[in-house]
DNA sequence: ACCCATTCCTA
DNA sequence: GTAGGAATGGGTA
């Protein structure tokens, strides 16, 4: 129940009454000087998003949301055909203010809701409504006394222009009636403006008395008969008509909305299209508030601006002395929660060798305990092994929670000095990319700085930069304790206000908790053991390359007539395009020619420097990067290469991998092939790949619920096949090669998000025929189209998509206004449900093996590589029927998804032949 | 020493 | 057309 408080505390929602303010603020006589140099004038725009602003301010965790009039006739109109007949038309020079207003709230980022044939007011009745039942708290912001009918405990009112809050009590202070009263009240007294019958000469005082006698309208009505006097003849004259006012006074909480109230969440702001509408309509204060938020609005973090590097305040300690260490040892031991750094010598996990470790138990109270800083004249410090030995039970202790910075970093250190770091809760990192994947960065210093406004001490200030970079046991105690103490302190007050918006959002905390945490600890173990590598086969090959190499590179010099640079592609264009003349098919985004493959392949059928180049290309590639650099890559101390997964880099939610980047290993080609087979096991195991069939597809298939493709897979059809099937309307058995071909670029094409044009240029096709290919598709899978329409719907509307487990991916260029950037981000929003959910299942599985392989102490099995849908192990051979069939089984059943997942495993004695 | 453009490897 | 990492050359500081 915790987590509902925090919840509705956490991020109030805002509902606000654009509408009602825009009339008011076109009323006020300062704002209606307000126009542009080409006399657009802005007030009415000026006056409510200056009211917005003072609300954001005012609410800085508030969840503001903007709700507007549709224009048109509405319910009421039906109900009542006479309805706000009595309002003059809207004014031409307010008209002109909505749709720029719109537009510059969208570009903020904030829903923005106007939805026909209803009131904003209803709109926001049934928000309030919505929220209530959630446990939301809701502040609706409105300067029209009607909305006080949906006061509750958790709904209060604001008037932005006044600063005047209503609560319950506040509403019956105000009415003399209670909100639950207000309908009844506003029917008794009718309204002029709109036009809603009433009891003549009604008005506040008489509705109070009637209300206050009689609690009802309907008591009031039963009782109208005992009424005296000419206001009693009125009353009895309304009779009829107060069933009709009291409908049309009454605000629909019901109403049908295109995004529920938990989905409500502001977007990163549209800088670019910001500052574009705000010099379009000279709004100075816009621009600058606009490029002040540029990049720290993802979502919004605005309550941290001002705090600006009080470290002063904090109290650090440098741990020098047995008695300071106890101490400290003892607030550890009994902390629930701890804050917890290493400093090391190094980035890689595999040499760092630990100088020292911060700690902080409460915010501002930190302290950095040295123990490896070697530089001359050095202050004597404590025993390394002493220390870490005493560390040991507290670290391994998994009661003791920890929080951290990038925790998989030390959690490898600590394994060096035979640590096993347990108890990782919280690591602020995967906080920050759970939170928004596409913050700019995840590392503490811009995390500081965007969420508590602070900036940290740089590394480089203490270390210095470039190839005279001090590494962190050159570095004086003095100058070192503030940082350090600063790394621990910085974490825990990052935990404390990260995890509190993670969890004011549906499931992210989940997708954290029991997806990206958990990980990490396997990654750790993955990274830790490496992969064994033959580095005498690729020694081998590299001398084979090279020789190959040299004589490619004379047959050029002499194809050429000159000698060049084969690898500079600027001697290249020089040579094709201008020495030899051949025609340029394609240029580069910069405009220069292109020498890419694709043009050297169509160039190569007319001329025989192009081939050789596209082979020197390809030798010298996979010798530069794989077959000369892995061998080197070879860890002294394990025998094997130990690559980093970066699990807060892809905003999809996949890992990516580097030093060496495992997950790009050549296999399209034999030559590249020959890679994969250095990548052996040790004695007596085997190595087994176990790889997703098609995961991406059957994602579209079951987040479309398209019954053609779900079929498809339930019957375990080879699916481009079907798809050519049905697509060029030919059997099954009839699909020629060309055709499954152009099935399978449809079907990647589609989970990229593809346009005609992009289709035709992969499949060399005019863009006409590649266009009835489509068709043709949507036609045969029509919910795969409805699927991508909605989404990128959707996707405009919230500024972001999600995964089948809730994982976000923000779209900030969603509404760009440069469509080339719009419609990059709209492909991005139809791939990344289906990319994100991939990497969410195969994290999910990875955890289940992970546990089944702990469950058995490792017995003859580790888990060693992940390469996007598939999973690499070492298993030794006597093993390997039992567990193959385990770890398929896993696989199949990480998730439950409306298709079938299946898992295509082998093994051999390196990774090719796994395949 | 660092940044950018180009190219190419993977899922 | 999606998502990554890395190598190279070539310019800049």
């Amino acid at each position: 129940m915790t987590n509902q408080a925090n919840l509705t505390t956490a991020t109030p929602l805002i509902l606000v009454d654009g509408s009602s303010y825009l009339f008011r603020a076109y009323h006020v006589p300062y704002l209606q000087a307000l126009s542009t140099s080409y006399g657009q004038p802005t007030g009415a725009i000026t006056g409510v998003l200056n009211m917005i602003k003072s609300l954001q301010k005012d609410y800085p965790t508030g969840n503001v949301v903007v709700v507007f009039d549709a224009k048109g006739k509405t319910f009421r109109n039906d109900l009542y055909p006479e309805y706000k007949a009595n309002r003059p038309p809207m004014p031409d020079d307010l008209r002109t203010q909505i749709e720029p207003l719109h537009n510059i709230i969208k570009a903020m980022g904030l829903p923005l809701l106007v939805i026909e044939g209803v009131e904003a007011d209803d709109v926001i009745g049934t928000y309030a409504h919505q929220a209530s039942q959630l446990g939301i708290e809701t502040i609706i912001s409105t300067g029209d006394k009607d909305m006080a009918q949906l006061v509750t405990p958790h709904v209060r009112l604001i008037n932005t222009m006044t600063n005047v809050e209503l609560d319950e009590a506040g509403v019956l202070e105000k009415f003399g009636v209670k909100p639950d009263q207000i309908i009844d009240y506003l029917a008794l007294m009718g309204d002029k403006v709109d036009n809603i019958p009433g009891v003549n000469k009604c008005g506040p005082k008489t509705a109070v008395k009637w209300l206050t006698e009689h609690k009802t309208l309907n008591q009031v009505i039963a009782n109208a008969g005992s009424v005296k006097g000419k206001i009693g003849e009125h009353l009895r004259d309304a009779l009829d008509q107060l069933p009709l006012s009291y409908e049309l006074a009454t605000i629909k909480l019901n109403v049908e909305l295109p995004i529920q109230v938990q989905d409500l969440a502001a977007s990163p702001q549209d800088t670019e299209r910001l500052i574009e509408l705000g010099k379009q309509f000279e709004l100075k204060r816009l621009v600058a508030d606009a490029e002040k938020n540029a990049g720290t609005s993802q979502p919004s973090t605005n309550e941290a601006q001002s705090v600006k590097a009080e470290a002063s305040k904090a109290n650090y300690e440098c741990i020098l002395t047995e008695k300071e260490f106890d101490n400290w040892l003892t607030k550890l031991q009994s902390a629930e929660l701890f804050a917890f750094d290493t400093e090391t010598t190094s980035l890689n996990y595999m040499d760092a060798e630990i100088v020292g470790v911060s700690f902080s138990v409460a915010e501002n109270e930190a302290a950095y305990l040295p123990f490896g800083h070697d530089y001359l004249d050095a202050p004597e410090q404590l025993d390394r092994n002493e220390v870490l030995n005493k560390l040991k039970p507290i670290l391994e202790n998994a009661k003791i929670k920890k929080i951290g910075q990038h925790l998989k970093y030390d959690k490898n250190v600590l394994a060096n000095y035979d640590i096993n770091l347990q108890g990782v809760a919280f690591d602020t990192m995967l906080e920050s990319y759970v939170l928004n994947s596409i913050a700019t960065k995840h590392n503490m210093d811009s995390l500081a700085n965007t969420y508590l406004g602070v900036d940290t001490i740089p590394f480089e200030d203490v270390a210095g930069k470039g190839a005279k970079q001090l590494t962190f046991n050159q570095i004086t105690l003095e100058e070192a304790t503030p940082y350090a103490a600063e790394d621990a302190d910085i974490t825990l007050k990052l935990h404390n206000v990260i995890w509190k918006k993670l969890q004011s959002e549906p499931n992210l905390a989940k997708v954290f908790e029991e997806i990206e945490m958990p990980l990490s600890g396997v990654l750790a173990k993955m990274e830790q053991f490496g992969v064994l590598i033959d580095s005498q086969q690729l020694g081998q090959q590299s001398q084979d390359l090279a020789a190959r190499i040299m004589t490619l590179e004379k047959e050029a010099h002499e194809l050429a007539e000159q000698e060049f640079n084969l690898s500079s592609p600027k001697q290249l264009q020089e040579i094709l395009y201008t020495k030899m003349d051949l025609p340029v098919l394609k240029k580069t985004p910069k405009g220069a020619p292109s020498t890419a493959e694709e043009v050297l392949q169509e160039l190569a059928l007319n001329y025989p420097l192009p081939k050789i180049l596209m082979e020197y290309r390809g030798l010298s590639k996979l010798k530069n990067t794989y077959t000369d650099k892995l061998p080197k890559m070879i860890n002294m101390r394990t025998g094997r290469v130990h690559t980093s997964y970066h699990q807060a880099i892809a905003a999809t939610g996949r890992l990516s991998s580097t030093e060496p980047n495992l997950q790009n290993i050549p296999i399209r080609t034999e030559e590249g092939r020959r890679v994969r087979q250095a990548f052996i096991a040790r004695d007596g195991y085997k190595v087994v790949a176990a790889d997703y069939s098609q995961i991406e597809l059957r994602i579209m298939a079951h987040l479309s619920g398209d019954s053609g493709l779900l079929e498809a897979f339930s019957a375990g059809k080879d699916i481009h096949t079907a798809t050519a099937s049905e697509v060029f309307d030919t059997p099954l058995d009839q699909v020629s090669v060309e055709q499954r071909r152009n099935a399978k670029a449809i079907n990647f094409g589609l989970i990229y998000g593809m346009s005609a044009f992009g289709l035709s240029r992969q499949l060399n096709i005019p863009r006409h025929d590649a266009q009835k290919y489509m068709d043709l598709y949507f036609e045969r899978y029509p919910a795969v189209l409805t699927y991508m329409e909605d989404t990128r719907v959707l996707a405009k509307e919230k500024g972001y998509v999600s995964t089948v487990f809730d994982r976000r991916l923000y779209l900030p260029e969603i509404n760009a206004s440069n469509g080339m950037r719009r419609k990059a981000a709209e492909r991005a929003a139809i791939n990344a449900p289906m990319q994100g959910t991939a990497a969410d299942i195969i994290k999910k599985a990875m955890l289940a093996v992970d546990d089944w392989i702990e469950s058995i102490e490792n017995d003859g099995i580790r888990m060693i590589m992940q390469v996007h849908d598939e999973l690499v192990f070492e298993i030794k051979e006597q093993k390997l029927e039992e567990y193959q069939k385990i770890i398929t089984s896993l696989m199949e059943q990480a998730v439950s998804l409306d298709i079938p997942l299946i898992v295509e495993i082998g093994s051999g004695d390196n990774w090719d032949e796994a395949h």
